[in-house]
DNA sequence: CGGACTTTTGAAGTAATTCAAGGGGAGTGG
DNA sequence: CCACTCCCCTTGAATTACTTCAAAAGTCCG
């Protein structure tokens, strides 16, 4: 019963979506039960890429630090997305840091068991190549705006992404449905919490949102999206 | 004659790397030879990509652009590597514009086709992660520099792995084996031609580097690594 | 040798960081 | 239930790294 369970869930995550039953059957039987409590780490930066995780519910944060210990968000990852992507293709270490938000539960295969996997299920393979290029993708968006554009309005593009990857629909707007600081959020826009700060507070005068300790909900994504498209002349 | 040369050079490629002759003469059958001069765009930022491509000769580079008309160079590509890697799993567009900087030559398919070669041949949708993986990887890397590192670094960051990349080994070090202006230079670093201007001249004055009308030649890289991992207190 | 790029360098301006201090909430422990 | 403590957030003021503006000097190519 808890197997039937695991192979409906696994059968929509975007790794193993589209694959046939006995498909599905066969990894979760190669797979190991993996639980998180808030603020564990699942991988540490550079760490050799032995494990590949399939996120079951919870939410993680991958972070990339510098030596001199300032770091980037570099994602978030929810339930049905994968962690860990290194081990799929023998890549040379973990690029960032993987932790648990909340209580998280994932599914672990070895490194050599996944890749005979998507060797053997070309569909799996083909939901791999899909996956990279789609976060290859968001990831080039991210550099073009962090080259070009000012701080205002990357923080706008950051919270209009994290509104639609984890936006919550209430009676006040789209609640960001996970804690995230004005520190989370000058990490992944690259930019001081100070500014980030001074920003939201502006924000708010206007009535585009409503912040709090760890919380941000957008009121107005319309004016939101304005902010941040709008070329400065 | 012609059919046996394409082989080897296929069998070459960051993509077909690994495969039997068989498929890879199956693959050289549905290809398209493609030939560009210098200056000719490849695809254009946001068309369908309904094309993708490998390269057997030359050298591109991918740059995506803002609605007012500021860019940002994602990337070079040169021989045996891919182009439009959209293709390979049905993404919405061509997250950049690729352009030609020399005489190159392509070999083309649909994006069906190679959707249905990787289906057919692991190995290949596996030489596709892999290489998906390390240009994300690659990404992630980049958008930390550009988020904790100042200016300069990433200056020094950029040509070093531009001299990795595409380094000759000449009598006075190793040189950028392509025309690279301060404008190129800055669309990679992020930051203006001015501001690279005024470093380069800093170090050419120091020895670190030598360099002239878009042309770049690393004399000290140790120097130059130096300067890229040095954190100012 | 003319003309179009590319590069250089000075000077002024500014967006955002850094420095600094204080305030407020949420949770904990007495 | 109150007080204490730890984070997190806010806001001013000073500083600065970098951009923008401006002009001139190279350099390559036809």
């Amino acid at each position: 019963m808890d197997r039937q369970l695991d192979l409906d869930i696994l059968g929509r995550t975007e790794i193993f979506r589209g694959l046939p039953a006995s498909a599905l059957a066969e990894i979760r039987a190669s797979a190991v039960r993996r639980p998180l409590a808030a603020g564990d780490v699942l991988v540490r930066q550079d760490d050799p890429a032995t494990t590949f995780f399939v996120i079951v519910s919870g939410r993680l944060r991958v972070t990339q630090a510098t030596a001199d210990g300032q770091q980037v968000i570099l994602r978030y990852l929810g339930s049905g997305e994968i962690a860990g992507y290194t081990a799929l293709y023998g890549g040379n270490g973990h690029p960032g840091t993987i932790t648990a938000l909340d209580v998280t539960e994932l599914l672990a295969w070895n490194a050599t068991t996944i890749a005979e996997f998507l060797a053997k299920y070309p569909k799996a393979a083909l939901n791999a190549v899909a996956i990279l290029g789609s976060r290859y993708h968001d990831m080039q968006v991210r550099l073009r705006e962090l080259s070009t554009e000012r701080v205002e309005q990357r923080i706008a593009h950051t919270i209009l992404r994290l509104a639609e990857q984890a936006g919550r629909r209430t009676a006040r707007g789209v609640e960001i449905a996970f804690p995230l600081s004005r520190q989370d959020l000058a990490e992944m826009a690259g930019t001081t919490l100070h500014t980030v700060s001074r920003t939201l507070s502006g924000w708010e005068e206007q009535g585009v949102i409503d912040s709090g300790r760890r919380r941000v909900i957008v009121r107005d994504a319309r004016a939101l999206g304005v902010i941040a498209e709008d070329e400065v002349e």
